[in-house]
RNA sequence: CGGGGCGUAGCGCAGUCCGGUCAGCGCACCUGCUUUGGGAGCAGGGGGUCGUGAGUUCAAAUCUCACCGCCCCGACCA
């Protein structure tokens, strides 16, 4: 491609609303534009990217004898509502109505659609096993995109789904494709972790994402330094550091307006761990109090998965009215009505613990959770904390940042049974297929190149996803030499099919170095007055700046063998 | 949905508090000449109903109200 006539609109200003390098850097290297909120047109060079994305996924997809297809983002509501996922998707999916008011969707995701069209082929166990899958644009209206294209209401998923006759065959397709999602994300050339993962509204057993360790992912990640063990946040378990204190009396002291654990442990003198954070919840229509030590952190969402409802925090009226004093002052010991309360499971056995007394301005010391609370149930309700250790070797344990770049699940029947994707079985019963689903976010493997691969002056791309591999800068056009070296090159680098970026514009030396190194094609040869004096051409490593001599004969030889060379 | 910020030329911004030579700057763009190894120089030029609508006023980018859009933090998130 000549760049005199590319639209690649490279920019030198950095956007003022993007924040993290991936979004700055494809706005300015000219891969994107902005459309509406979470909403973005991919321009030439952005879509050639994301075809070579969209290649090594075929490509091992299509090695563990999955199938391509190709469904429909518009889909009637009544699928959505045969699973009950239309309300349990909510305001996050696009409805609109056709021309007779039927109403209709924008899928934000295919397990239904799939599921419709197993059930109108799958009749007998013979047709089983199957997978699956797709390239297809999703949309989900999100509360809060953000972050360029790593969370967008229109974007780009590679959706498989597996179709089994029996747990063995889903354990099956599950393994095929957690190794299939290996190999692609290492031929992106990107450093992951597979990670336990909670299944949310997808539903199933189990669930691995495939995360990128970044400062800017949205999610949180458990990693034990020593051994393999690896979990998102919102289903890691671990060991808390013990501690232990010496039983006390039960008494009552006066703590005027120190409402947080911080500051009642400073007026009292007394370590965070010594504290119970006590916290009113409602599971639907019901109060729940649950009991935390002072240094750790709810985790809602296996507060969740214990109560088997959704949660949200007590107001601060209801708290008064369940509790009679205001947050702050709170505890498990005499509230002025009767509530029902689970407690962390690292509480279990402590003594000597401080907690609110149910009367505003005062606490209560000498706390031990298994004697002052009748009918206690202890629980893991709560967040991983650094110091903790591993659950599989006790080794300590680190909490990072990471984006989610693909994510697997068993989903059993959950779908079949509710769709009645039945089939028969070898001894003629009729049973639900057993299904699998299995995401990546095309878009997002972009984004994490970017992160994992970017210097000051731009991006810098592996030949596997190279939109180009050569960026051919000529330096001044004007030169007759200069010119027609450089054509000749261009000429004999695409003869050899070396996807090549010519640089023939009029500008000057430094902004086409700039642009150069802006966009990161993985090699950039320059032609230049210098060169053509002492027929030697400059042969530069975008990654390393390793740079190589050769040449006008052999030039593009040299070339050659050093892409070969490279990543 | 809660909190915060922003909206003036394609991009980045000043001007808004205190209404009246404020329609401005840099980059980009067009023309000409010169230039070409790290975002060139000179000269000339085009482009904006100041997010939208209502209001206050002799007069509104500037004050008031409403709405829309975009970004950030949080909530939420396959």
């Amino acid at each position: 491609m000549r760049l005199s006539s590319a639209y690649i609109p490279t920019q030198k200003e950095i956007p003022s609303d993007a924040v993290i390098p991936s979004h700055r850097l494809m706005l300015r290297a000219g891969l994107i534009r902005p459309l509406a909120a979470g909403i973005y047109t991919y321009l030439p060079l952005g879509w050639k990217l994301m075809q070579k994305v969209m290649t090594v996924i075929r490509e091992e997809m299509d090695r563990i004898g999955a199938q391509e297809i190709h469904m429909p983002a518009l889909n009637p509501i009544e699928l959505w509502d045969e699973t009950g996922r239309n309300a349990a998707f909510g305001d996050e999916m696009f409805r609109l109505r056709d021309r007779k008011k039927r109403e209709m969707s924008l899928a934000p995701t295919h397990e239904e659609i799939i599921c419709d069209l197993a059930r109108k082929f799958v009749k007998s166990y013979r047709d089983l096993p199957q997978i699956w899958y797709q390239i297809q644009t999703k949309f989900r209206d999100e509360p809060r995109p953000r972050s360029g294209v790593v969370r967008a209401r229109q974007f780009f998923m590679k959706d498989a789904y597996s179709l089994d006759a029996d747990a063995k065959g889903l354990d099956r397709s599950y393994d095929l494709h957690a190794e299939a999602y290996r190999r692609i994300f290492t031929r992106c050339g990107l450093k992951f972790y597979v990670v336990g993962a909670s299944s949310g509204l997808m539903g199933g057993s189990s669930s691995q994402e495939f995360m990128l360790e970044s400062l800017h992912g949205e999610d949180t990640l458990v990693l034990c330094t020593q051994c393999d063990y690896a979990a998102n946040l919102e289903v890691a378990e671990s060991r808390s550091s013990e501690v232990s204190f010496s039983s006390e009396e039960l008494e009552k002291v006066h703590t005027p307006g120190r409402r947080t654990i911080e500051e009642v442990s400073e007026f009292l003198g007394r370590p965070k761990t010594q504290f119970m954070k006590s916290l009113v919840y409602y599971a639907g229509s019901k109060p729940v109090m649950v009991l935390l030590r002072g240094d750790h952190e709810l985790n809602e969402a296996k507060l969740m998965g214990f109560l088997k409802d959704t949660v949200r925090p007590a107001h601060p009226d209801e708290i008064k009215g369940i509790c009679g004093a205001e947050a702050g002052f709170i505890g498990p010991v005499r509230p002025a009505r009767p509530i029902e309360t689970v407690a962390d499971a690292a509480l279990k056995g402590q003594e000597g613990l401080i907690t609110g007394a149910n009367e505003n301005d005062f606490h209560l010391k000498g706390i031990a959770p298994d004697r002052s609370v009748p009918d206690l149930i202890y629980a893991d309700l709560r967040n991983v904390v650094p110091d903790d250790d591993c659950i599989q070797c006790g080794g300590p344990l680190r909490v990072t940042h990471a984006m989610e770049l693909g994510h697997i699940f068993k989903l059993g029947t959950k779908y079949s049974e509710s769709m009645k994707a039945l089939f028969l079985d070898p001894s003629g019963r009729s049973i639900p297929i057993i299904m699998g689903s299995y995401g990546i976010g095309v878009e997002r493997i972009i984004a994490a190149a970017i992160e994992q691969n970017h210097d000051e002056k731009g991006m810098v791309w592996d030949k596997i996803l190279a939109p180009y591999q050569v960026h051919l800068i000529a330096l001044n056009m004007d030169e007759e030499t200069v010119r027609r070296t450089a054509e000749n090159l261009y000429d004999a680098l695409l003869s050899r099919e070396i996807e090549t970026l010519f640089d023939d514009r009029n500008v000057s030396a430094g902004f086409k170095f700039k642009d150069a190194d802006l966009m990161g094609m993985p090699v950039q040869v320059v032609i230049g007055a210098k060169g053509i004096d002492e027929n030697r051409f400059e042969i530069r490593c975008r990654k390393t700046g390793e740079t190589f001599q050769a040449p006008e004969e052999s030039l593009a030889e040299k070339i050659v063998s050093v892409l070969e060379g490279i990543s």
